[in-house]
RNA sequence: GGGCGCGUAGCUCAGCGGGAGAGCACUCGCUUCACACGCGAGGGGUCGCUGGUUCAAUCCCAGCCGCGCCCA
């Protein structure tokens, strides 16, 4: 016998490793099924499980679930990334601890420190995502550091190299001087912040008195300025073009050059151009030709390049200096606050400079082509759909991809200098000695190249990298590409984009299928969550509080498309209750015998009871697979608890309990047979969303299961209907639903047992009466129905059921006046419907545009409504 | 400044051209032999505002107001 209430704690972690032990969620590469695959996005070696994590991971093992249970073969494949930046800001604070720093270490020692720190502490978010049901194939599972990974890397790097899109270029980038690397585009979070704009007075030569006003929001980068743009067709400043201004505290010539970066409307109109230290300036320098001087070193500190008193001073002291000096000098002409967004590191939290360096690039606007192609055509899906117009947005304006990392805990560049500094890029430094030695004629000593990749270059390959690539592995042709891609919109384009790029250009093809984007989870004020905050909620105190179970039924239920998530823990709590409520209802039928059967034919049973929850149930199952292969988990999960709280456990359930204690057993034994099959078929279908409860179920219901549920099959019964079936039910449920309201409102004492007179029943209503008697006696309470021509005048509540009028005499306990006024509210509801049909029918553009059927349909509909509402009236008249 | 999304019951949200829905909360009743994490019955909404298209608009279009996000 089931305990009296589910235990969560009790049935997960056995479920959990049962399910492992069995390999219940490998792959089979050497199947005949046709193969599904998901690739999980890899979380970051550092981190741990957050609501996010939660979601996307629910959501995916719920497809991989569902499609593994249709019969097809799932790759779910699992792994961490290195995560480059943050790993080793993490190993270098515990370093910082003892007092030391990667330097003292050195390149090897520290890199071996890293590999240790993850064996210890690495294992983390596996270890979550088993506690949250997850099903992938974890002896599958990949590291981004791996051997065959970073083989995978070094081909794809040397490759893009030979093809001329992966290059050695001095560009401007995001330079973090604290962590002493360059950053992408993406790494950098824009601030808005209450800035000021500078205006300086530049003088200019040879023209005594006169002067050219720049405004700037950086006043330390002047140092560093190497001419002034004003706009081609700006008139107040055209005699000026091709002059020269003289840089105050530098005294440098500097060139007034006309450009359409200057924009007229704006301060003065003239700007001030800084090519090292500014990424719009870099394009003005690039187009006039201007010099480029580098004023700050890698500290964020001004340099050699600057003026003596300011050398190795911190750019914001240099910024108040520069600020005095020009108005001793008289030229700063004002000062204005300015709103303005300032760059950030988001690892470091210290301001970027734009800093001129040399480093690798990836042509990005090349490889985007592919990409863009397929997603135009249809051949890449994003759900919803309008996530393409963001990525085509990105994609076609698309930067060229800084991929160096001057940090030490990634894949080293595989490119190595000569004395003279050619680069040789190959995949081992036997083969670059090699082609060193071509080039020189004679073995040189080489110079590896020191920095490392970003991290999300590996990752970018790990649709195909983890399946084998380059080597040509069966997986690799069975699995790729995979079926969908399933991540939050942040990371469009750290990496959808990117595996996108890499998947044409190595694989030829695109690397998913479908990409689904989902919501963001925020707290319950609809706030995103931060550790800052402190309204961070962490999914394993829900899945601890309220069972595993319930908190992914939570996630799908509000996974809707289009919206972000605002967990609330009185959901997770009411679909705690749910899992309980299921467990209780199977208790039921345990406790009432009955037994799934192997022999059951669903198609066979003949009450219309039967009939009915048959069809409903193959019905549920259809909405529920089309609703998740459509992405569309609220409407799973939605289509799943109300059929099996409001359907099989409100009505069925109810309705079986007077047949099982009856006395036909041919119906009771029927029954117990259906009631069996309609609750393994919930089961079924609710493991994907409620794999734990669902399983120990299944297993305890019956003493031998031919397999465990996670390998049972998806129902697919699609001829299961029963249209007569279902309206007889319908009519039986509204009847009760009626005799239960007038009791409720009548103040029937709960107890109190009616005998009931039914009026001008039809010999349908006859015969389903005749069917049901019992039911209708125990859920509504009912002694005895008897069929009368002519009412009781008075003594008695009434109530309309299509045709047929029920009588309920309560000669003791009714209350003349509420009964008339319940009857007259109800006469006056119908006449309002009544009056809006009317209308409606009444106008002659209806009639002639409307459709035929939707015509026929509000006929139908007010004639329905008057039969009732004259019934009702009658009714009314009877009690005077 | 550009773009995207969202304003539906007290709260959280589905629905999205032809009869306003769910969960939670609320009210009333119930020791009904699976379940009080329950059972039964209820109350509650000019579907943000203004126009337009249509025989018909919560749904489509435009503008406005409010909120959020992304990009500059």
């Amino acid at each position: 016998m089931l305990d009296k209430t589910y235990d969560a704690h009790a049935v997960e972690e056995k479920r959990y490793r049962m399910w492992e032990d069995a390999g219940a969620f490998r792959c089979d590469p050497k199947s005949s099924a046709s193969p599904y695959t998901i690739m999980m996005p890899p979380p970051n070696v550092t981190g741990s499980l957050h609501m996010g994590h939660a979601l996307t991971f629910t959501l995916q093992d719920v497809l991989i679930r569902y499609f593994r249970m249709t019969g097809r073969d799932t790759l779910w494949q699992p792994g961490t990334d290195h995560a480059g930046i943050a790993t080793q800001m993490v190993v270098e604070r515990n370093l910082a601890a003892e007092g030391k720093t990667r330097h003292d270490l050195g390149r090897e020692a520290f890199v071996d420190t890293v590999w240790e720190w993850k064996a210890h502490s690495g294992g983390t978010i596996q270890n979550q995502l088993r506690r949250l049901g997850s099903s992938p194939d974890w002896p599958r599972e990949r590291f981004t550091m791996d051997d065959g990974l970073s083989r995978a890397v070094v081909k794809v790097f040397v490759q893009l190299h030979k093809q001329g899109l992966m290059y050695r270029d001095k560009r401007l980038v995001n330079w973090d001087p604290k962590l002493h690397t360059a950053i992408s585009d993406l790494e950098v979070e824009q601030r808005p912040t209450d800035g000021q704009m500078w205006y300086f007075r530049y003088p200019v030569q040879g023209e005594p008195d006169r002067f050219v006003v720049v405004g700037t929001t950086r006043p330390e980068t002047m140092l560093g300025d190497t001419g002034v743009a004003v706009h081609p067709e700006d008139e107040r400043y055209t005699d000026l073009v091709g002059k020269t201004v003289i840089l105050p505290i530098v005294d440098r010539p500097i060139p007034v050059v006309a450009d359409e970066y200057a924009d007229p409307e704006k301060g003065s109109g003239a700007v001030k151009i800084t090519p090292a230290h500014d990424f719009n300036d870099f394009e003005v320098g690039r187009r006039c030709g201007l010099e480029m001087i580098n004023v700050l070193d890698r500290d964020a500190r001004l340099n050699e390049n600057a003026p003596a008193e300011f050398q190795g001073m911190d750019r914001f002291d240099a910024r108040a200096r520069i600020v005095e000096r020009m108005e001793a000098l008289g030229l700063l002409e004002k000062i204005e606050p300015n709103p303005m967004t300032v760059p950030y590191g988001d690892r470091s939290g210290v301001v970027i400079e734009p800093w001129l360096t040399d480093q690798w690039f990836v042509d990005a606007a090349e490889l985007a082509k592919a990409p863009i192609k397929a997603v135009e055509e249809g051949r890449t899906r994003f759900v919803p759909a309008h996530w393409s117009n963001v990525f085509f947005e990105w994609m076609r304006n698309i930067q060229p991809w800084c991929v160096s990392r001057q940090i030490w805990w990634g894949h080293r560049i595989p490119a190595w200098y000569g004395p003279d500094g050619t680069i040789f890029v190959e995949e081992t430094e036997a083969e670059a000695q090699a082609a060193a030695r071509t080039h020189y004629g004679a073995d040189v000593a080489l110079e590896r190249d020191a920095d490392v990749l970003d991290t999300w270059f590996s990752s970018a390959l790990w649709p195909f990298s983890t399946l084998g690539w380059p080597d040509e592995t069966p997986e690799l042709a069975r699995y790729y590409p995979g079926n969908v891609l399933v991540t939050g919109f942040d990371i469009i384009f750290f990496w959808v984009a990117r595996m996108m790029m890499f998947g044409h250009h190595f694989m030829g093809d695109v690397p998913f299928r479908d990409v689904y984007i989902h919501a963001l989870v925020r707290d319950e004020k609809g706030q995103k969550m931060s550790k800052s905050k402190g309204n961070v909620i962490d999914p394993l105190d829900l899945s601890e509080q309220y069972g595993t179970d319930a908190l992914r039924f939570t996630l799908t239920a509000m996974a809707a498309q289009g919206r972000d998530i605002k967990m609330s823990e009185s959901r997770v709590q009411g679909y705690r209750n749910f899992a309980t409520k299921l467990w209780n209802a199977a208790r039921f039928c345990q406790m009432n015998g009955c037994a799934a059967s192997p022999d059951f034919d669903p198609a066979g049973v003949t009450s219309t009871l039967n009939r009915w929850i048959v069809a409903r149930a193959a019905a549920t199952a259809g909405t529920v697979g089309a609703a998740i292969e459509a992405y569309r988990f609220n409407e799973a999960a939605q289509a799943l608890y109300q059929f099996t709280w409001n359907t099989f456990c409100d009505w069925f359930l109810e309705f079986a309990k007077p047949v099982f204690n009856g006395d036909d057993a041919a119906a009771a034994a029927e029954t117990r047979a259906t009631a069996a099959w309609v609750l393994d078929l919930i089961l079924v279908t609710l493991h994907p969303v409620m794999p734990y409860v669902t399983e120990e179920l299944w297993q305890s219901l019956a003493e031998t299961r031919d397999t465990p549920l996670i390998r049972a099959r998806w129902p697919d019964r699609p001829g299961l209907v029963a249209p007569d079936a279902e309206a007889e039910m319908d009519w039986l449920v509204g009847l009760i639903t009626a005799l239960r309201s007038v009791r409720a409102e009548m103040n029937v004492p709960p107890a109190a047992r009616l005998a009931i007179l039914v009026k001008d029943a039809s010999d349908t209503t006859r015969a389903r009466l005749a069917t049901h008697r019992d039911l209708v006696g125990t859920l509504a309470r009912v002694d005895a129905i008897d069929h009368v021509t002519e009412a009781p005048a008075s003594g008695s509540a009434q109530i309309v059921v299509d045709e047929a009028t029920v009588i309920l005499p309560l000669a003791d306990v009714i209350d003349l006046d509420a009964e008339r006024a319940r009857l007259s509210r109800d006469v006056a509801k119908q006449d309002g419907e009544i009056a809006k049909l009317a209308k409606k029918l009444a106008n002659e553009g209806f009639l002639a545009k409307a459709p035929a059927e939707v015509v026929a349909e509000n006929r139908e509909r007010l004639a329905d409504l008057e039969a009732t509402r004259d019934r009702l009236k009658e009714a009314l008249a009877r009690i005077g």
